[in-house]
DNA sequence: CAGGATCCGAGGCGATACTG
DNA sequence: CAGTATCGCCTCGGATCCTG
C-alpha cells in the first residue's frame, strides 16, 4: 500500500502507523461497549459525581429503565463504574465512576466538547445536496 | 468554522453540571453517528491517509460492504470524510479525513489508546463474579 | 472496482406490569 | 426506590446477487 508520506501529515503518524490490524479485534470489543448509544452519556453524566438510579434516569432523557439498567450493569461489569447499594429503606443505590472510567471521562469530555462545537456544522453538512451522490470525478 | 481555540477549555462545560441537559439532544445525535460500531474504526483507519474502498474493507476485518458503504456515506454526509471519485477505468474512489474529521481523529486516537491500554483490565473485570449481581449492600 | 438492491435473522430498545 | 420479567416492534447488520 501507499504510504502516509503523501498527505504531508507525517508528523502525526507515530511509531506504529495508526492502527495495527492486530489490534482491531479488541478495539472493536471496547468500542462496542463504550461506543454504544448510552454508555458514553452515562459516563458523561456521572462525571459530575456519584448519582442514584432515578437521578440518572432523569438526567438522560429518553433512556428506558431497561436500557439504563443494562448499561449500568455493563459498565459495572467492565469496571468502569462502581455500584454501591445501601441497605436502607427506602433503598438507595449510587453509581459512580470507577478509576478506570475516570480516565475515559476526559476522553468522553473531549468528545462531547467536539460534538458541542461542531454539531451545527454537521447538521449544516447533512443538509447539503450531495457529497454522497454518485457524482462525477475530477481527474 | 467558528474558532479553533482547541485543546484548552471552552466555556460550554461548566464546573458543576458537566452536561447541561439541553445539550443532551445533539450529544446523542453526534454520538449516534460517531459512536457506532464502525465509524470510529473507519476514522481511525483513515488517519494514516486517504484510502480506497477496497483497502478500507481490507483494513477493517469483519465489516461488510453494506456497512462500509453506509458508514462512509454517513461520514461523508456529516462532512467528516471526503469522497473523491476519479472517472477512470477501473474506477477509483478515495476517502480521506475532512478537516472536521481531522479534529475527531485525535480523540479517536486517544480512545483507541485507552482501549489498547486497558482492554485486558476490562476483560479481567468481566470475569469477576459479580459487581452486577443483585447482591447486598455495603454500608 | 465501487456500490446498489434485496432478503432475512438477531437483538436493541421501548412500554408495560410486577416485586422487594 | 431500584430494579426484574415479558412482549413486540423495528432497526442493525450480514449474506447474496446485480450493475456501471
Amino acid at each position: 500500500m501507499r504510504d502516509s508520506a503523501d498527505t504531508g501529515m507525517a508528523a502525526s503518524v507515530g511509531p506504529c502507523a495508526s492502527i495495527p490490524v492486530e489490534h482491531m479485534g479488541f478495539v472493536r470489543q471496547v468500542l462496542d461497549r463504550v461506543g454504544d448509544k448510552w454508555s458514553m452519556l452515562v459516563i458523561a453524566v456521572l462525571e459530575s459525581g456519584p448519582m442514584r438510579y432515578t437521578d440518572l434516569q432523569r438526567q438522560i432523557p429518553g433512556i428506558s429503565q431497561r436500557m439504563l439498567t443494562r448499561t449500568l450493569r455493563q459498565l459495572a461489569e467492565d469496571g468502569l463504574v462502581s455500584r454501591t447499594a445501601y441497605a436502607e429503606v427506602p433503598p438507595r443505590v449510587e453509581y459512580a465512576l470507577a478509576p478506570l472510567g475516570g480516565e475515559l471521562r476526559d476522553i468522553v469530555r473531549q468528545l462531547i466538547r467536539w460534538a458541542a462545537d461542531h454539531h451545527d456544522e454537521i447538521r449544516a453538512n447533512r443538509s447539503r445536496p450531495d457529497a454522497t451522490a454518485p457524482s462525477e470525478a475530477r481527474p
